[in-house]
RNA sequence: GGAGAGAUGGCAGAGCGGACGAAUGCGCCGGUCUCGAAAACCGGUAUGGGGGCAACCUCAUCGUGGGUUCGAAUCCCACUCUCUCCGCCA
């Protein structure tokens, strides 16, 4: 959510940057809606400071003289008035302004879809291979380590199981990421809540705007979590942080449930795009000054993991089309699938500044006894695992069909190689 | 799932229809005293909204949402959460 005072005092600039991301938005309606709400508020104000006072006045006499109560009881009645019109008032107010996306940073590129998307940097060469690479979900079937019949059968396309050392190089790729990012990189870990109540998942700007994308179980009204994001962003809320404490560097690994709806029959094959998904996402809450360095860091240590990991990928900045709602600026990170012949994003790096914070009410004080403002958020996967498993599985394969196991990783597999006997 | 108790400021805890945004204690900040510290004493110490250049004025908030009343932390209703006991359970 951005602030009405930004609205309201940079009414053009917030204009531009919703129609730089090919948007429209209410925003003349919105300031239309703050003034009445201002209006409002000013009369039901007065009326309440009149009452206020009279009725303290009546309390601490004995005399109750029957006009002024019942002069009380028109005031009264009028309040109750105010407050249903105000009520209404806001809660378009607030609708309004919940649609009102994030101010992209000055050197986001302006462009309509990722295919303005600029590639800032690439590390690495793909594979050179002495034959034809396979696509993962030919490997994964013909190692045995991927089973996606069986699952459609437990749950419908887009689900997938992973069997024997498939399974166990997944385990041992997220323990691998979860154990760098802590002793490594700094990181706390985390383990939350797969699902969360209503309020969560508009506090970190899922809802209202995206409800048909997450999974919703009626009987309590939760919301299975699109991205460990989601109950990150929140575990702060409504919270007053004591100088010192930021900054918050937090890791946590979950699954993310999504119904990918907007993307029905792309990427039917294999695991790039699923409904379930592991995932090991990183999330800071910075100081407004420290978010722009915070987000580099964020991107050097997610390109650290795939080079590491010895993947081929290159770094792209996103451009005001494909740039997610809160965020002001967000880099993607790509691995190279030379089986699949494709680019994977396995990590998206977002500065979403106070976006988050403001309908989360999550502050800070900068120094004891100081006015609490806003804090900053950020967040990027790191990594998505599905697509970092295809990465190493598609560059990692041998001309026999076997699987050479990253080196970081055998610590934690216990073996070096998948090969058909697996 | 059943029975009971509870939810008040950073914390502890009083108040149970009017002078209560809220006693008191602790904590924290500032001051006096001191070579310095402790103790003692004095003062200050919530968040958000509206108006104003500002000083400042004003409104709201005692778990949440309604209701009664001229007036609600206090009375009524619903909900949420926490704790204790019983049952069930990975």
């Amino acid at each position: 959510m951005l602030s009405i005072e930004t609205i309201r005092n940079e009414t053009d600039r917030v204009k531009k940057s919703i129609a730089d991301r090919g948007l429209t938005g209410g925003i003349d309606r919105i300031i239309e809606m703050d003034l009445r709400r201002r209006e409002l508020i000013a009369e039901t104000d007065m009326l309440r400071a009149r009452r206020n006072e009279v009725s303290g006045r009546l309390g601490r006499s004995k005399e109750k003289p029957p006009e002024l109560i019942s002069e009380m009881r028109e005031v009264g009645s009028r309040i109750k008035q105010l407050e249903g019109d105000l009520r209404d008032v806001v809660a378009e107010y607030d609708s309004l302004l919940l649609d009102v996306p994030n101010i992209p940073e000055a050197d986001v590129p302006v462009g309509d879809d990722d295919s303005h998307n600029i590639v800032v940097k690439t590390v690495g060469a793909p594979p050179d291979f002495s034959f034809d690479p396979k696509p993962h979900w030919e490997l994964g079937e013909s190692l045995d380590i991927i089973d996606f019949r069986r699952a459609v059968k437990l749950a419908g396309s887009r689900f997938y199981i992973f069997k024997g050392k498939g399974a166990t190089l997944q385990r041992a790729l997220i323990t691998w990421l979860l154990d760098t990012h802590v002793s490594e990189f700094g990181m706390q870990e985390l383990y939350v809540p797969h699902m969360v109540t209503r309020e969560a998942a508009t506090g970190s700007g899922q809802l209202p705007k995206f409800a048909d994308t997450m999974y919703h179980d009626e009987e309590d009204d939760l919301w299975m979590i699109p991205t460990a994001e989601v109950p990150i962003t929140n575990i702060h809320a409504d919270e007053i942080l004591e100088p010192g404490v930021l900054p918050l560097k937090y890791v946590a690994h979950s699954p993310s449930y999504r119904r990918e709806k907007a993307a029905a029959g792309r990427d039917t094959r294999g695991i790039k795009r699923v409904h379930q998904f592991e995932k090991v996402e990183m999330f800071r809450f910075t100081e407004p000054e420290g978010s722009p360095a915070a987000l580099n860091e964020m991107v050097a240590d997610a390109e650290e993991l795939c080079s590491r990991l010895g993947l081929h990928h290159r770094v792209l900045l996103q451009c005001t089309g494909d740039l997610g709602f809160a965020s002001i600026k967000t880099y993607d990170i790509e691995l190279w699938a030379p089986g699949s012949g494709d680019w994977l994003e396995v990590s998206s790096v977002s500065n979403c500044t106070d976006f988050q914070a403001r309908p989360a009410k999550i502050r800070y004080r900068a120094e004891e006894g100081a006015r609490p403002q806003l804090a900053h958020t950020l967040n990027g996967s790191g990594l998505g695992i599905p697509r970092t498993l295809i990465a190493i599985m598609e560059n990692c394969q041998q001309a026999d069909g076997s699987i050479v196991v990253p080196e970081v990783l055998r610590p934690y597999t216990g073996f070096d190689v998948i090969g058909p006997a697996s």
